[in-house]
DNA sequence: GTTTGTGAATAGTTTCACAGCA
DNA sequence: TGCTGTGAAACTATTCACAAAC
């Protein structure tokens, strides 16, 4: 394909078909076609077609798509071909639930620190991961950790964002109910669950 | 407006405008303008109206919208005029951090049962809701409840969307990384948490 | 003067259909 | 023959600009 922008919904595809890639991976399959991947993982094999074409070709025609070469290509447009290292901030219940979520080594992914405000949490370890104070989330910068996730109450959040922003994070996944403001070189994700919810019994 | 299909990102939009008429009523606000309301929600204005307007006029030039008028309207739309009550499959780290949640209750949402297929949970509460055996998901069709949280592992997954449906369950919020098939008068929202976070590498 | 509601213009995304390659 | 890659068409959503309402 010649130049073209890629669309932000192919980038939110991607994660799912990494995903699809790596379930085969384990089960050892060489190679499969757009058709049995889409239906995988539930989407429309021209989809596929056209988000890979987005990167180059990566296909063997009359063949399909070959697994590891599909695994590094993803991983490489994603930025996911080395570990990243993401900070957590507030270690309660939904903190300390992602702290034991075995799916980030999936996409190479790692909470290499975690930090709360309470001071009965700071000191101790859950799931491997060291407690510290809130006021260390400056020494970010020297650990080589650029992502950050917000699990505070709403109202601590924008408080948060500023000083992830300020200890040099570059993305920040927000999983309060609270659009916070960032500078524009920060790309912020926000996902409320609760707001999932919220929004099924409009179809019901 | 004459007559429209409602676009699905409009949808996905009015629990954030629920959200914020609510916060806005708590602090005893009367009526707010679209550019006000969308300063706070870190939206458009003219998104703002450009939604509304699909469900009626409700605003009025040269003022804004009435407050409680907003939310009676989009709790209408949305189908939370009356609490809805939800059944959590899986109460593991992140089922526990659910069934904690206090963002649920803004939208009429309840999580009135909870069901885990470890016998040590079963039979005991977690934040005062009494964890069943799986096998009780039939009995949700006489208990008024009509959607269903799935939180368990992925392997598990289809398993209970098969068991939800069963049991008369209408729409189903899963939270694991695996596609759910369902009969086509259910409705499946899926939201996984790393896939947010495996985004963001991509853009900074 | 201020702000809504909305047709029209623009932008973005999905789907199709098929040429071209293995 | 089977499957990819991709322009073009169809569809969906966002942004604009301004008439009408307060």
């Amino acid at each position: 394909m010649r130049y073209h922008k890629i669309p932000d919904e192919t980038i939110k595809r991607m994660p799912t078909y990494l995903r699809g890639a790596m379930r085969l991976s384990e089960q050892d399959v060489k190679s499969i076609s757009s058709k049995e991947l889409a239906a995988l993982l539930g989407v429309n094999p021209w989809q596929i077609r056209k988000d890979f074409s987005y990167f180059g070709e990566f296909g063997t025609p009359g063949v399909g798509y070959n697994i590891e070469k599909l695994l590094t290509h993803i991983r490489k447009i994603l930025k996911l071909d080395v570990v990243r290292k993401a900070a957590l901030v507030g270690a309660g219940n939904l903190g300390s639930a992602l702290l034991a979520f075995p799916r980030f080594g999936t996409y190479s992914l790692e909470i290499a620190a975690a930090f709360d405000i309470d001071k009965r949490k700071i000191g101790k370890k859950k799931h491997g991961v060291l407690i510290e104070n809130i006021s260390a989330i400056k020494t970010l910068g020297q650990r080589s950790i650029d992502l950050g996730i917000i699990s505070v109450p709403r109202g601590a959040a924008q408080e948060i964002a500023d000083k992830l922003v300020e200890a040099g994070i570059r993305g920040i996944l927000n999983l309060s109910p609270q659009h916070v403001t960032v500078p524009k070189n920060v790309k912020v994700i926000t996902i409320d669950i609760a707001k999932g919810l919220a929004r099924l019994p409009y179809y019901v």
